[in-house]
RNA sequence: GUGGGUGUAGCUCAGUUGGUUAGAGCGCCGGAUUGUGGAUCCGGAGGUCGCGGGUUCAAUUCCCGUCACUCACCCCA
């Protein structure tokens, strides 16, 4: 037997109502909020990530599918959808439409990485693009999307942490700070963050290492060294949110992992997940899209974990099953009228299915109560010489006798049914 | 990349100091009910005990290796 990939998940029919709902209401809310879906490719040069991520990152370093074209060109499946997003913003001149400077997209992202509860190799993200304002109303109503979504969805245990990092030369005076009051502690750090002193020092402050921590405590907080105009930034972030009464605690140690981000940083964790907790997150990336090579655009956007969503979601957060009957027809001629009532329930777009291993009315039956069939139409030789049908609610038991000449449009009214055939 | 846990029927799991035909529940198929589902009762099908090697008269059980799955670290959505 060939097996799939370790980390690479089948998404089987029974998960699929679930991703419906997931993946409607993002569509539904980015829209409502103004957004436009954007589609992009799922591998790109591997230079767009190296250089968008950021060298020195985990994903980078070690998570990427990287492979060589034919030709030798190094190519990577996108881990993520930012750099791809920018990308495409700059090469194809959206910023002349108006309406693509407020972009979204869900699809797959891959990350080589050990597979766990909530972490996959591929895995899919919902994310959206606010491109061109450096207003803080873009960051809140960036922010307000992706709450706005969660609490749709109903979910769970659900908390919404930010920080500032300020401009970069806010984050790079912090940084000397940071470095040389943590040279005082390097005995207490571990391993890992002894070498990010030298690549990436911010990223101690978010280490789970309980020492790491410990050494922390004391450590000058980048808030202190946030200029006049980035302190204001965040505090019109935090009153817009306040204004809109969505509930957030400012979290000093937030640190995203890519190399991007500046300003304003949030994270939204569920309390429901496990070890892999954080279920969307995202930032401000004014330098962007100068670093791609474009004209200097502000921009703000998230990305969220669909898989750890779907794991989060309630059953209730599922909609109604939609009305359908099953057809329970036997013997020659009731077959023969059966699939003809079959096809005209079809035609209509109502969902009419039937058991073609099931030859008696006992063993149709079953069948149409294993597929949780609300209704059943029974079609035997009886009612196919007297055209007639039987329409059966399986919850009540009763039955009613329809003509058969109208019985596709009696059966449709019976269940509520109101689906229009589009021409 | 590093650790821990688990691999026995379609699914969830038992399996007693190693002992002869490996069990249960659920599910599935059939019958009781020859044109009326779910409940009940009766019967039935279904297993290379992850794979490879070793110890032994004998291994699902003990040892080694390996693969898979899983949780956690790391990291992140």
């Amino acid at each position: 037997m060939i097996r799939g990939i370790k980390g690479i998940k089948d998404i089987t029919p029974d998960e699929i109502p679930k991703w419906s709902v997931v993946e409607r209401s993002a569509h539904a809310l980015a829209q409502a909020f103004g957004f436009h879906e954007i589609r992009i490719p799922v591998f790109e040069r591997t230079d767009l990530f190296v250089h968008s991520i950021g060298g020195t990152t985990d994903i980078v370093e070690k998570e990427m599918y990287t492979f060589p074209d034919k030709d030798g060109t190094s190519l990577t499946l996108r881990p993520e959808g930012t750099a791809g997003v920018v990308r495409a913003f700059i090469e194809r001149g959206l910023k002349t439409y108006e309406a693509s400077r407020k972009l979204y997209y869900i699809g797959p992202m891959f990350r080589h990485e050990r597979p766990q509860a909530g972490r996959l190799r591929q895995f899919h993200q919902f994310g959206v693009e606010y491109v061109g304002s450096s207003d803080p109303s873009a960051d809140v109503e960036v922010i307000t999307l992706l709450w706005r979504y969660f609490s749709a969805l109903q979910l769970p245990g659900l908390s919404l942490e930010l920080n500032s990092l300020g401009q970069l030369a806010d984050r790079q005076a912090y940084k000397e700070e940071l470095v040389s009051f943590l040279k005082t502690k390097a005995d207490g750090l571990c391993e890992n963050c002894r070498r990010r002193l030298e690549t990436n020092p911010l990223r101690t402050l978010d280490c789970k290492v309980p020492k790491c921590r410990e050494a922390t405590t004391d450590a000058p907080f980048l808030t202190g060294f946030l200029s006049t105009s980035s302190k204001e930034h965040f505090d019109r972030v935090l009153q817009g949110l306040q204004a809109l009464a969505i509930p957030y605690s400012i979290n000093p140690r937030l640190v995203r992992g890519l190399d991007y981000y500046s300003m304003t940083t949030f994270e939204v964790s569920s309390s429901v997940l496990g070890a892999q907790n954080a279920i969307g997150a995202g930032g401000r990336y004014d330098g962007l899209f100068e670093t791609l090579g474009g004209v200097p655009t502000p921009a703000v956007g998230f990305a969220i974990g669909l898989e750890r969503v779907i794991l989060a979601l309630p059953d209730s957060s599922l909609p109604e099953l939609e009305p359908w009957v099953f057809v329970a027809s036997f013997g020659k001629k009731g077959r023969e009228v059966g699939n003809t009532l079959m096809d005209s329930l079809r035609s209509h777009h109502l969902k009419a299915d039937t058991d073609y291993t099931a030859s008696t009315l006992k063993t149709l039956l079953r069948s149409a109560d294993r597929l949780n069939a609300p209704y059943v139409v029974i079609i035997g030789d009886d009612e196919a010489a007297n055209n007639q049908v039987i329409l059966r609610n399986m919850a009540t038991k009763e039955q009613e006798i329809h003509a058969l000449d109208s019985a596709s449009t009696a059966i449709r009214k019976r269940l509520g049914f109101r689906k229009h055939v589009e021409t």
